[in-house]
DNA sequence: TATTGTTATACTCTATAACTATA
DNA sequence: TATAGTTATAGAGTATAACAATA
């Protein structure tokens, strides 16, 4: 496969800053708009920011959902578990279910089989949010659609999938 | 379009953890892996993940070199302006430039037109090591293209440069 | 008034090392 | 010895507010 690299130009995710009403369509990126890693931080930056802002009026986080629809679908599960599934280290779960716990959406408890092991349980609270996260989901994921279309989505998917194959 | 969700396994992006022999293939992950923001970011994880390992011989991380690439193709831009093209916010540009800047690799200069601006060049260190960025940039970009090919490459940043349009 | 660069600051995400209690 | 959770800590990346110099 060739590895030609055409020069294409690529709009600012979001207004950079305030003002800055300057004209940046002449600046040469070089082969950046064809870089894959690049391009996948605008299109997070941009997708994220969509997110955020959706799920504003109940303060969740893109982390923060993930750990919750994980948890819902698999009641008991083990924090390092969830760590596996997100990509998310252990060290860095304990925070993260922290949060939850604290907003009284989670609950900790101690298991039975394995004694180092926390199982992991929505609280009614949890569940009762997990309703309003699936109508924001559904909102969010509809502007994701009328972007790139279904056909489009299901390429993508299929692409982002194969790539995080790229390390082991 | 339908906004229909079959459900697919997800591996995890790296060895999250050191050990961790576990069985997370039974995890149900719900809409997870159909949902673009969350495969965005695992896919992102992993593309840096071996840019970062690639790059890792001249020390140089995504966000320098994208700066490094900008300053090169257009001597003299301004901070703002590279902030612009690469979605960075004015504040965090400063930092960023610093690090080339004590590294030898780039150099700000003062404006004759707008003495508010700094005009950024490179180095002839700077210079030197794009060529060997270059190559590892293509080195990089090989093995993305050896897990999507060519054609999957093309339609990706297609549907990445689309959803940059999220957010206005 | 608005823009450019800057400082200070904070929060999230990611990373390593080391501890504890269990297995 | 190895694993699960935890703490401490450090470094990126991103965010807002405010300031000085200049337009």
């Amino acid at each position: 496969m060739p590895l030609n690299n055409q020069i294409k130009p690529v709009n600012p995710v979001v207004e950079v800053d305030e003002g800055a009403a300057n004209d940046t369509s002449a600046i040469d990126m070089g082969p950046l708009p064809n870089q894959v890693g690049f391009m996948l931080r605008l299109a997070q930056l941009a997708v994220f920011q969509d997110f955020i802002q959706v799920y504003g009026t109940v303060d969740i986080r893109p982390a923060q959902h993930s750990a919750l629809t994980v948890i819902e679908r698999n009641p008991g599960i083990r924090q390092c578990d969830v760590g596996a599934v997100l990509s998310i280290k252990r060290t860095n779960i304990v925070p993260l279910i922290d949060s939850l716990e604290k907003r009284g959406l989670v609950k900790r408890r101690q298991t039975a089989a394995d004694r180092r092991a926390r199982s992991l349980f929505l609280t009614d609270k949890g569940r009762k949010l997990m309703g309003i996260l699936d109508q924001l989901r559904l909102q969010h994921e509809r502007r994701v659609l009328d972007l790139i279309g279904e056909k489009g989505r299901e390429r993508l998917l299929e692409a982002l999938s194969r790539l995080t194959g790229i390390v082991d």
